[in-house]
DNA sequence: GCCGTTTTCGGCCCGACTGTTTTCAGTCG
């Protein structure tokens, strides 16, 4: 169910993860960490490279492609197997816990013998903690928020990760005989960040086949359900999937009903119910006789009750309804609105695959431009110099001219400091085509301060977007604590776009700030931040994002003609002019 | 374990912050 190159990932990052808990060479750890990295970001599927293909991998040498090798052949990787009998899998679970490292995940082991979270949080509760050397009372409430973190997040998964696990099986089900319609439904095919099970629609005459073929899948690791009208799964990652089959009569009541939201769903109903209808996943009947209306496409069930068809995205009960009555529902920005990328990085810095190659990559995208932004000097760890962008902006400048129909912009992503400056002086600043600038770092300044650092970063006039503007990562770090109403409204006011960055680990902006900063008339871009080739799929995702934000293409910059965005991109660095569209 | 070489060892991203410590270990980006 999983591309090879992911479960190979994993295999290497667990391992990396149980050196340094067995408090083996850091150095090993960090070279298989590197190797994992490369080979879930490279193009070709592992399982089809030889010994010699895996070494050309940057960062695999010859131990590293022999154990993947083994494990493609024998589906086992010994060394792995050999330390996990060391350390209970818990203990690595424990690693998960932001704040919480191989050292002290260790400690905890070795000392009280904790090896899961339930048992940590037991100990924590007992005051075990406090007489384990190097734990005090800060780092008690660290791991306490740090868990309280990880449990806010549930058991759910990364949309992408629910994504490719629902794509694989509607396609496999999707060949059955008798399929007349599948596909994904539930908060997933309304693009929520975060995604708790799968709900998988058909519509087929008879159900049993399906049942049948879904329980038998490679991937299935528990029956949990098994009826003739919906059947339970849980993958061997643990994520429930759940698989209704209806009547090709009932398809597009089935689908309305099983998209949701909950919310929108009771909207909806009442909504029947005042047209003395009654609406269920069956259909919209009347409410005295039962007799059916309409069943069979989504369409006809809203237009029945007085409403346009409502995109998934927006079905959250935020407005949708009373925007739909008034004939105002907004034209969503789509995926193929998006004409550019504007924040991409290559392995000059810590990208996965060179200038060339990510390119190449978003032309065959069908991109019409596209923005190389690697990190600048004062991220130190990435070892930008001057020489090193300059000679790059001349490579760009080269490429550029091979493309006919993809245009190349050459910018950089800037750190924004403590005081919101930037990397360069702003004559340096001036000769790249665009300016991204993010927070890395010194994420605990205060309210007050971080929010004067962001507006300083605003009203820099050659910074152009502000890069994943929270900086949260989904279930280990929470977003800035700013104010942001004061930052939106610094953008509006500076021309400064906000990034919806399209990694499903950020997503950042969320839907929800970008419904609050659109009202500033903030502009947008939607950008991949990729650092392989890969990452530029996730472009769906802050699309998904940026319309359960409720955005039009106008509020998007990178959907754009280039000619307007470079307006758009030169106006600021001239005399501070307000924005406009 | 990988890489590069001035090739077979020595360096590997580096600095800062936090909390615990009393000079530093662990974690993070």
């Amino acid at each position: 169910m999983v591309r090879p190159n992911e479960e190979v990932e994993a295999l290497l990052r667990e391992y990396a993860d149980l050196v340094l808990i067995t408090g083996g060479d850091a150095f090993k750890a960090r070279a298989y960490e590197k190797a994992a990295r490369a080979i879930g970001g490279h193009h070709a599927d592992v399982s089809k490279l030889d010994a010699a293909g895996l070494r050309e991998i940057p960062n695999v040498g010859r131990s590293i492609a022999d154990k993947v090798i083994q494990y493609l052949q024998t589906g086992r990787m010994p060394a792995v197997e050999d330390v996990r009998s060391k350390v209970p899998a818990g203990v690595r679970q424990l690693m998960a816990i932001p704040t919480l490292g191989p050292r002290k995940a260790m400690a905890l082991y070795e000392d009280l013998h904790i090896s899961s979270v339930p048992e940590l949080l037991d100990a924590l509760h007992e005051e075990r903690l406090r007489d384990l050397k190097g734990f005090g009372p800060k780092t008690e409430e660290n791991i306490l928020h740090g868990i309280g973190l990880m449990q806010a997040a549930g058991d759910r998964v990364p949309v992408n990760v629910a994504m490719d696990v629902a794509e694989e099986i509607v396609a496999e089900l999707s060949v059955l005989s008798g399929c007349e319609s599948c596909t994904y439904a539930g908060s997933l095919r309304r693009m929520r960040e975060t995604i708790g099970d799968v709900d998988v629609l058909v519509a087929a005459g008879r159900s049993a086949p399906f049942m049948d073929a879904f329980t038998r899948l490679p991937g299935t690791a528990e029956v949990i359900a098994h009826g003739m009208k919906k059947t339970s799964i849980r993958t061997t990652k643990g994520l429930q999937i759940d698989l209704r089959v209806v009547p090709p009569d009932s398809w597009g009541a089935g689908l309305q009903y099983f998209t949701g939201s909950k919310a929108h769903n009771i909207r909806t109903r009442e909504m029947a119910v005042h047209r003395k209808l009654k609406l269920s996943e069956y259909g919209l009947f009347h409410a005295e006789s039962g007799k059916k209306i309409v069943s069979q496409s989504e369409e006809e069930i809203y237009a029945r009750l007085g409403l346009p068809w409502i995109p998934p995205t927006l079905r959250e009960d935020r407005g949708e309804i009373a925007a739909g009555l008034r004939g105002e529902l907004p034209a969503l920005v789509t995926e193929a609105d998006i004409r550019g990328d504007l924040h991409t990085h290559t392995d000059l810095t810590d990208g996965l695959a060179p200038l060339d190659e990510m390119v190449e990559a978003a032309a065959r995208r069908g991109l019409r431009y596209y923005a190389i932004t690697d990190h600048a000097p004062n991220l130190s760890m990435q070892r930008m110099t001057d020489e090193k962008v300059l000679a790059q902006r001349e490579r760009v400048r080269e490429l550029d001219g091979r493309h006919r129909k993809m245009r190349l912009l050459h910018g950089t992503e800037l750190n924004i400091d403590p005081d919101g400056n930037v990397d360069w002086p702003q004559e340096f600043l001036r000769d790249f085509d665009l300016c991204v600038a993010s927070v890395h770092s010194h994420f605990h300044q205060g309210r007050d301060a971080l929010t004067r650092r962001l507006v300083t970063a605003c009203e820099n006039p050659e910074v152009n977007i502000i890069g994943h503007p929270t900086t949260r990562l989904l279930g280990k770090r929470p977003g800035l604590d700013m104010d942001l109403d004061v930052v939106f409204a610094a953008c509006a006011r500076t021309g400064t776009a906000l990034e919806i960055n399209a990694h499903p680990d950020r997503l950042d902006l969320s839907d929800e700030l970008i419904l609050r900063a659109k009202r500033y008339g903030v502009k947008f871009a939607v950008n991949t931040d990729a650092h392989a080739p890969l990452h530029l799929a996730y472009l769906r995702y802050g699309v998904g994002t940026a319309q359960r934000g409720w955005l039009t293409a106008g509020d998007v910059i990178n959907t754009w003609p280039l000619a307007r965005l470079r307006r758009f991109l030169d106006k600021k660095g001239s005399a501070g002019a307000p924005s406009s569209s």
